[in-house]
RNA sequence: GCGCCCUUAGCUCAGCAGGAUAGAGCGACAGCCUCCUAAGCUGUAGGCCAGAGGUUCGAAUCCUCUAGGGCGCGCCA
């Protein structure tokens, strides 16, 4: 928390020189300089100009000459500012020194010691493809299941996967009407999903069809056997494909049972909101009235009796809170879902369950193509698996062209392939809708994984070059303004690491690596390290320490770091 | 019709619990490898922050309205 720290001494030393305001007060203000040449930190002076009834102006030029710390180099107020340079020699020193010795661990809190979070992500639907709109799920909460852990919460990560819902009766009744098993057994997803298709199409012309799906569904949900197997071959065929995936991306669950995994619990469910008097009969479904909120009743059990996928979702969030008590239980779902979980969070409240409070959206936006939402029912879809493998293909052609000579080309080719398509996902806002584009999720220049990757890469060289002993090296601190910007942001890692989980958005981490990146790439063309000197161990340090970083912090996000490429 | 999200450089995006001169990347143009990995670095060009009001000493940032785009709104998930 270094960045935090000096910022609490900053203000602590003004606090001392205004006896009207608090410490407090004057941190909340205190922010970054838009231009270096303006200092470290800054306090801008309007907000005392009131209650001190003098110009801010004034009060700046009245605390320049006040202020003295052995942290501060300079103390100058410009205008209604008051500017503050830090002594780089002793910050610089201590800041290297600390992230030496922590090493991963560096930026490591414990906010979250003693609680739990469960994370609900990744969740594809079985006997459809795993679209790019489920990437974005399982990347965004594979990175902020780490970024949570590194907070010091206890995670549990839940695939929660679509295997039940009346979308099986559909299946099975496509099935049974034009599917053919060696097709199936041949290429099960395909075949599923042009099934899917077909049937969506059909229906178009043919609503019967849909009145045949629901059936389907009701005799799936009541036991009858042919439906059984049906739904049991479609699913296993379904995780071999979706492991594949999950392996190419290095991710992994702690608890991967699917909706499936609740029929047995959804009576109790049903039972326990009649209890409370809060279902209520409307066109022949039951539904919990939410009209005091403004909103529409939520479904909980359709006219034939099947249930809705509300139902699951409120069996579920009841299960896991009983196994896991937890703090906050995320769910890493598309925004269009978002009328859903608000539906859901109320009647939960409404159940009385006051652990509510801790259920939280965060939705992110589409995938777009052609400015439209891709749709699995229409067939507009983009495979992963095929993204994902033209991705190490390119990166095994950059391999051959730049550094032909590696080792475990493939292996490298893999981790830069898949981290460019990890971080192409993960740099923008999760809210942000995304125009699919084979292009920009290809790219290995400019703000991408493997500019950071190379970034890393480089580093590595550096030490590996250099003989040093780790655990010898004398750190005297760095002046040089190429040092100083690395080591700003070096401090600042703690509280990018804070503000991501915060907000759970891990495009925080992604932007941060990226300034760090660039801030190297800049010291490394103007100061060469490897040079002779008195402060060459200090430029090791250095550089560690940024490779530390780059290798941590990317591995929050999911991605690799490769010593070599 | 109602609700939610979005609109910043040619393109993709940062910047938003209000603060100093609105920043990157891509693309374009001009440079840098007898020198630690050129997947890099340096420079030039490019902006009425969708529009109009309001709050404020101060608004890309907060509020209201308008326009454009996206997504939802009972038996799909």
């Amino acid at each position: 928390m270094i960045s935090l720290e000096f910022k609490e001494i900053f203000a602590q030393e003004i606090a001392l020189h205004i006896p009207t305001v608090t410490k407090m007060e004057v941190e909340q203000l205190i922010e970054k300089p838009k231009h270096e040449e303006q200092g470290d930190l800054a306090f801008p002076c309007f907000f005392l100009s009131k209650r001190l009834k003098k110009a801010p102006q004034e009060i700046a030029l009245e605390l320049e000459s006040k202020l003295k710390h052995s942290l501060f180099e300079t103390v100058a107020a410009k205008g209604p500012y008051l500017n503050i340079f830090l002594n780089k020699q002793t910050v610089s020193k201590n800041v290297l020194e600390l992230i030496l010795k922590d090493g991963s661990n560096y930026g490591t809190n414990k906010k979250g010691e003693g609680k739990n979070i469960v994370i609900d992500f990744s969740s594809p639907n079985i006997a459809k493809p795993f679209s790019m709109g489920h990437l974005r799920s399982t990347v965004i909460g594979n990175s902020i299941s780490k970024i949570a852990e590194k907070c010091g919460y206890k995670v549990t990560k839940i695939n929660h996967l679509g295997d039940w819902g009346t979308q099986f009766g559909k299946l099975i009744t496509a099935y049974k009407k034009w599917g053919d098993e060696s097709a199936v057994r041949k290429q099960p997803i395909e075949e599923l999903l042009s099934l899917y298709v077909k049937f969506h199409k059909e229906a178009e012309l043919n609503p019967v069809l849909e009145d045949e799906g629901r059936a389907w569904f009701l005799k799936l949900e009541e036991g009858n056997e042919e439906a059984q197997s049906l739904w049991k071959w479609f699913r296993d065929e379904s995780l071999k494909e979706f492991s594949k995936i999950y392996d190419l991306l290095d991710v992994t669950f702690d608890f991967d049972h699917g909706e499936a995994f609740y029929n047995d619990m959804m009576g109790k469910t049903i039972e326990k909101l009649s209890n409370l008097q809060l279902l209520k009969e409307s066109e022949g479904a039951e539904v919990v009235d939410l009209s005091e909120y403004n909103m529409p009743p939520c479904l909980i059990k359709k006219s034939d009796g099947a249930t809705l996928y509300a139902t699951r979702d409120l069996t579920a969030a009841i299960y896991r809170y009983e196994k896991y008590q937890f703090e906050q239980a995320i769910y890493v779902v598309g925004d269009e879902q978002s009328l859903h979980f608000r539906q859901l969070f109320l009647v939960l409240k409404k159940m009385g369950y006051s652990w509510a409070e801790g259920m939280k959206h965060t939705p992110f936006g589409f995938i777009l193509k052609d400015g439209k939402k891709m749709s699995t029912r229409k067939g507009k879809i983009v495979l992963l698996e095929e993204v994902i493998k033209e991705a190490i293909e390119l990166a095994e052609q950059s391999i051959a062209d730049k550094n032909p000579s590696l080792q475990n080309k493939e292996e490298i080719a893999k981790i830069v392939g898949v981290g460019a398509i990890i971080f192409h996902d993960l740099k923008k806002e999760r809210q942000n809708n995304v125009e699919f584009s084979l292009e920009d999720m290809l790219k290995f220049e400019g703000t991408t994984g493997p500019y950071i990757q190379y970034t890393h890469a480089r580093a590595c060289s550096i030490l590996d070059k250099a003989q040093y002993d780790e655990n010898t090296l004398s750190v005297d601190g760095l002046t040089d303004s190429y040092s100083w910007s690395v080591i700003k942001l070096l401090m600042n890692f703690p509280a990018v690491i804070e503000k991501s989980f915060a907000q759970h958005e891990p495009s925080q981490i992604a932007k941060y690596l990226i300034d760090l990146s660039r801030e190297f790439n800049q010291y490394y063309s103007h100061v060469k390290v490897l040079t002779d000197d008195h402060l060459l161990e200090s430029r090791l340090a250095l550089v560690k320490a940024v490779m530390i970083v780059l290798k941590e912090g990317l591995r929050l996000l999911g991605i690799k770091a490769p010593n070599k490429m």
